[in-house]
DNA sequence: ATTATCTATAGATCTATAGATAATGC
DNA sequence: ATTATCTATAGATCTATAGATAATGC
């Protein structure tokens, strides 16, 4: 008997195949049945899957979650971040097209680093409005911080005159749209013959570009692109 | 007997609801699955479904289409217009930029008059690539389209140096977020409580502007974006 | 005979529950 | 006793096939 080896084992009957789980069960479920529902959509995806992905048995899964449904919500609560990000944009100095830069960015490059695919989420979130409640929050209050933004942006004379509803729609559906066509790349690299035939990009090239279509398309000098990225820099990451 | 009922009866066994076909049943079951598809996606809509919606009992239309993939097959089939579209903007006179104008506007107004969600078919039709060989064609070519003319543009001096690629991204998955936004928005004025809250916009209009936001992230000067749209105006309503 | 429908059902999943089992904790 | 797993299975779908049936066409 080796010493060393007394990591005092979970509660509960051992697993079958032996492993004991890494981490929390649950967060292992949790990042599994995110990659999952991401590569295949949530209809294409059985619980069985999922609990074989966490090492679990496909019964065993319900000890954790009840519903199939459950273990999707858990995926995304997980993903709550842009939230707080935008108070922390709000708070802080810039103008409101550095602002706006710098919220598309980030959006951008959440979502294309988010293990569920927007397209999906808000077609099952449409089924269950009351379990999705926050998703649904959240997708909204991006779409008010983008009118706000432009209408000030307009006001200080930065963009030119634009309807800023239309302007929220252009942001919500251009960070979608780059999610999904980053996400079919990633799986592409992975999964052999390709339909697609373009180069791959990185989340954080996609970001940066998205950020600068739709600034470019909303200044009255895009000239002033540059200045802007520079400020933006300045916050570091994000 | 009235005489002017003679109109002669289809042949076949007549349907159990006593009402035939208005037409080809054919085609009116893959109008019927144009909309359930479009309305719930692919994986949510059944067999059954598809023939209660096209007056016919399930195993009927089993006679009509031996797959369930071959009725999503020939539902978009139909919609296979725009390959035909930019070969004729290729063939008129005009700058790259107002062709640029012109192709987007109308791959928006197509996809948001589609019957069916671009985002589920691509990833529908990347489980089957042999049988969606036209669809992933038809998305390339769009795309190889747009390299084309925003190289064009660029050489010509009227855009800003520009990543062709990453324009072309651009462009698709804008039109694709655009058509997911405007989907929902229809859904929604029909189902009741929505948890989108922002104004209708008809899908003329967002393509209009979907347009008008791609090229003036492109133009070097925006200011000419008004001369574009009335010149594309020019060409009537594509 | 041919066409287009019907009814009935086999077979394949997939979700979710019931109840047994094998650990640790007290 | 509690916790976390297991095995087994009921029940609900859903696809797809087999074979009967009711029209028209020749």
């Amino acid at each position: 008997m080796v010493r060393g080896e007394e990591l005092s084992r979970p509660l509960g009957r051992p697993r079958a195949t032996g492993d004991a789980p890494v981490g929390s069960p649950r967060e292992e479920i949790i990042a599994a049945a995110g990659r999952l529902f991401a590569e295949r959509g949530y209809a294409q995806v059985t619980m069985s899957d999922i609990a074989r992905a966490a090492g679990l048995q496909q019964s065993s899964l319900y000890y954790w979650f009840r519903r199939k449904e459950l273990v999707l919500h858990a995926t995304f609560a997980v993903n709550r971040v842009p939230l707080e990000f935008m108070n922390r944009i709000g708070a802080q100095s810039g103008s409101p097209a550095m602002k706006l830069y710098r919220l598309v960015r980030f959006d951008t490059l959440q979502l294309c680093n988010s293990p569920c695919d927007v397209n999906e989420l808000e077609r099952l979130a449409e089924g269950q409005p009351k379990l999705f409640a926050n998703f649904w929050e959240d997708r909204q209050r991006l779409h008010d911080w983008v009118v706000t933004l432009v209408n000030a942006g307009v006001e200080e004379g930065y963009f030119v005159d634009s309807d800023p509803e239309l302007a929220a729609i252009a942001v919500l559906s251009f960070d979608e749209g780059i999610q999904k066509r980053f996400r079919h790349q990633a799986e592409h690299r992975l999964g052999g013959t390709s339909p697609f035939r373009h180069q791959s990009r990185n989340a954080a090239e996609l970001a940066e570009f998205a950020a600068a279509t739709i600034l470019r398309s909303l200044l009255r000098r895009p000239a002033n692109l540059s200045l802007l990225q520079r400020q933006a820099a300045a916050f570091g990451d994000d």
